[in-house]
Formats: structure tokens, C-alpha cells, sequence
DNA sequence: AAATTGAGTTCCAAATAATGGAAAATCGGG
DNA sequence: CCCGATTTTCCATTATTTGGAACTCAATTT
């Protein structure tokens, strides 16, 4: 009934792919823009920039504010807000990630594979609310946080290689890993102990451990993890999670089977 | 130094805005669309169609499952949370919000104008953290919340007028409003008072008070609200805090006036 | 087993939209 | 009120998108 070649990494997004460059562009600065900064950078002709630009505040992509300055549009909000109310892998897994949360108190994080980065689904907060936005959806390092290095751990062979040699590494930390190589060392670790730590190696003072979500035909890459301030979680503490985490993660990984295997 | 016409409503967007629309039809389906869901209802031919649909795949706009589904993608969160994280006017708010939500203990809201719709921009809660994505970025009524009917309130007569011919109501509630005559009518009072009620009036059980945030060159419109359970909030609570609230708002509006003017 | 149906994918000449260099309009400050 | 910096408009050229039809593949029917 439906048949599927390999539309991967082929070719152009032509005209549309420019427009997310400068989407993109803009959305990854710091503060709002003038014209000529973003004509510095993204590297095009004035009268082409500007009708981009022209055409990505029409559409609400971007916002043109007083003085001239342009800022990520508000039609983002609504648009990743209905995607993620909808997002079938993450209420799949809700409920499951409650119960983690119930269980040790402490945050807990969903997290799938995108490209090179890990980018979080969920995240739910043991004490008082807080920010939350400015977790989920983030794309956050696959080599320094737990979820990253789990789902790095079920790549195949060849997909992993490709991927870490990719990679470029900042220490975030005294603690983060910053080379390929010892990238693949914890890799290896991790998949023998099918769990991974993140020993302060993102920030400063927060420890996690995380356990993978594996589709055996490797459609995706996914983890989660139970995140805590160090001076409360030791590593014994967050091994003893680490069996739960496991089970946990196959439950979330069979209830995705369930649901996209029969009834597609 | 930065020359500004009216950029508004001004023609197409080409190539970009037919992706957007497409865009904008996934993303509002309920479920992940097949290619013939997506044909009949994009009206465009089956060619046309394929390659826009793989462009905005090859961008990570939206995502092909197996079964050769299409769904929202993941980019499009990491975009939002970017713009969200930095956008200027909740950065200000914050603090004023937090304020509110402690001396009243119950849920902040704060939205803005965009289009015919309100879009929240941030939300506070007091006790348990539940879900907030499902708040933060939607799209909601103006014709039925508290946020949306200040927003109205501080329009020019003329932009009031075309924005509510314009709507289509729906009937949320059995009191939801659900004529542009009554509409108007609760604005004109509005205006006089200050501030706004929500009666139960975009879902059973949730009242709200709100506040306008203006502008005086009506460059933007938005408002803060208080919002609980009608069980525990009579319209009499509520008006007690319309003083301080409609307060937070004009301290809101003199620290974006701070930020926007001077520093540009 | 062969034929048919329904769904998705590919192709390419014609139509449309994007490009980009340069000129014109506009703002802010001295 | 004029100057220099910045943004906006213009339009012939060029590149991309368009869309009808043909093709592929898998599942269902004959």
C-alpha cells in the first residue's frame, strides 16, 4: 500500500531551504537584528535579502520591530506548540515518565535524536514549575548529556562513527568529553551497561543517568533520564535508578510498537 | 537611521508561503496525514505536491514516519524555544508575572495580539507543575478570554471594528459571546472599567481577570490575567484583583517603554 | 497465478518566481 | 536643513517551481 525509497540527505530544498537558513540565522542570534548585520552574515545581495526577509514577516517566521529590527516571529510558538501537543512518541510516553518522576523525585527528561543534536520532547519537574519552555524543544549536545551519549549508544556501528566524526566538541565543563575518541570509549562502556551517567559534564553541579529507547529496526534514537543537583545524587545513587530507568525505557519502547506496528 | 512603511498585508510570499500552508495543514491535523489526506485537501497537483512535501521534510518541518506518514517535525521546536527563550517583552513581564502569581496564588497568564488570535506567551503557575507547552504558544480566541478581550479593548476604533466583523465565533460555553454585537458591547464596557472578566466563558468551571498592556502607538497589543477554578473564584474575588493587576500591567508597559525607546 | 486497483514517485517543457546590481528614498544627528 | 549611513525599490536576467502524464510498486480481486 505505500512505498518507501530512501528520501534521505537527497538534493536541494531550493528556495524554501534559503528562507530556514535565514530563519534560522536569525533565531540563533542573541538579540534582534538589524538589516545590514544579517546582510553581513548571510551573505546575499541587498535587494534578495530584503525580500526574503520581507517575506519571512509576512508569514509571521520573523517580526520587524521598531527601529528596524527583526526578531523570531510568534507564529514559531503556535506552530511547535500544536506539533509537540500532538507528538504520538511523547504521549506514548508520559505516563511512564510520571511514574519515573514519582518515583525519585527528581526531574526527568524524554529526548530523541535529530541530526546531531538531542533534542527534548519532555520534562517534568518534581518541585515548583518553573521554567519549562526553556527545556523542551531545546537542542542540547548529544556528547555530554545522558540522553545524548544513550541514544549515541544504539546507533549501528557505521551511523555512530559518521556521526562522531561530525561532531565538534566544547567543554562545557571540566568533566565533558571533547574528543571522538573518548566519546566512543563511554560509548562502548554504555552500551555494555546499557545506561549511561552524565557526570557534571554538561553543567556544573548536575549529574544524571539515563537509560536508551531502542526500535529494534532503528527508525530512532531516544532515552530518557532522571537529572538531579550533584550534592544530592552520587553516582550509587544513580545507579540504583538505573534497573528502573532500564525497564522503563523498553516499556515506553513496547507501547511505540504497539501503537505503530499494528494500526500504523 | 531606519525608514518604516507599511509592510503589512502586502502581497504574496511566493514559494515560502505555499510551503506554509501546507505546513500549517499538518500541523493542524489532529493525526499524521497520508499523502492522498494531505492531496485532497491541499488542492494542489500530485507532482507539486510530492516535492514541496519532500522539501519540508529535508528541512525537518515535518517528519515521514513509516507507513509513509507525514507529521510535524521536531526543527520546528527547537525554533520555537529559541525565540521564546530570548523574546524581549516576556523577558520583561516575567518578574511582574511571578509577582502576581504569588500574591494571588493562582495561574498567570500573559498573551499578545497576533492576527485574530491571542498567543500566550508565558504562564505561572502556583502548585503542581502539569503541562505548559499546551498553554505556552497556543493560539486561543480573543472573543472568549481575558487576555483577548483587553487585547481588544486598547484597538483603535477602526482596527477594533474590521478585526471583529471578521471572526467567526464559536460557542465554547454557554456563555461564550458569539456575536460581534455582543462582542463590542463587552469591549465598550471594558474600555470604561479597565478590565476584563472571563466568565466561564472559553471553558466550564475557569474564570479569569485580566488587564490590558498598552502602547500608546498601539503598536502592539497584549494583556496579563489571573485564572482558577470558578469554585473558588467568585467574580468578587476576582475584582479585588483587578487593582493590582491592571498595576502590573502599566509597570509592564513602562519597562518595555524603557527598553524600546531609548536603547532602541 | 494474472490482472486490477490504489497509492506513491518521477519526468520535463512551460510558466512563474527569485536574483542581484544599482538607483532612489528615508532617517538621525550635527 | 543638509549629510552620511541605512534601508527600500526597481527590473531585465536567470533559476526554480509547476503540473499533467507516465511509471512503479504492493495489496487485493478475478
Amino acid at each position: 500500500m505505500a512505498p518507501r525509497k530512501d528520501i534521505s540527505r537527497e538534493s536541494e530544498t531550493g528556495t524554501l531551504g534559503k528562507s530556514m537558513a535565514l530563519l534560522e540565522l536569525v533565531t540563533h542570534a542573541e538579540r534582534p537584528m538589524r538589516f545590514t548585520d544579517i546582510l553581513a552574515l548571510a551573505g546575499q545581495p541587498r535587494g534578495t535579502l530584503h525580500r526574503q526577509l520581507g517575506h519571512l514577516v509576512a508569514e509571521g517566521l520573523l517580526e520587524f520591530a521598531v527601529g528596524g529590527l527583526y526578531a523570531p516571529g510568534l507564529r514559531l510558538l503556535d506552530l511547535a506548540s500544536r506539533s509537540w501537543a500532538k507528538n504520538e512518541f511523547r504521549l506514548i510516553a508520559e505516563p511512564h515518565l510520571r511514574h519515573l518522576q514519582q518515583m525519585s523525585g527528581e526531574t526527568v527528561h524524554l529526548g530523541v535524536l535529530r541530526e546531531t543534536s538531542i533534542i527534548y520532547l519532555d520534562k517534568i519537574e518534581g518541585q515548583q514549575s518553573v521554567r519549562m519552555y526553556s527545556q523542551i524543544g531545546n537542542a542540547s549536545p548529544v556528547y555530554c548529556t545522558g540522553v545524548g551519549k544513550v541514544a549515541l549508544s544504539i546507533l549501528p556501528d557505521d551511523a555512530l562513527e559518521a556521526l562522531v566524526r561530525s561532531l565538534s566538541f566544547h567543554s562545557y565543563t571540566p568533566q565533558t568529553l571533547v574528543s571522538a575518541e573518548a566519546l566512543l570509549t563511554e560509548v562502548a562502556a554504555i552500551r555494555k551497561a546499557g545506561f549511561a551517567f552524565d557526570r557534571e559534564e554538561h553543567e556544573p553541579g548536575i549529574r544524571c543517568v539515563a537509560a536508551p529507547i531502542r526500535m529494534e529496526d532503528g527508525s530512532f534514537a531516544g532515552g530518557v533520564s532522571i537529572t538531579g543537583p550533584a550534592y544530592r545524587l552520587t553516582l550509587e545513587r544513580l545507579e540504583e535508578w538505573a534497573a528502573p530507568l532500564k525497564q522503563t525505557a523498553e516499556c515506553i519502547a513496547d507501547a511505540m510498537r504497539v501503537r505503530l506496528g499494528p494500526r500504523r
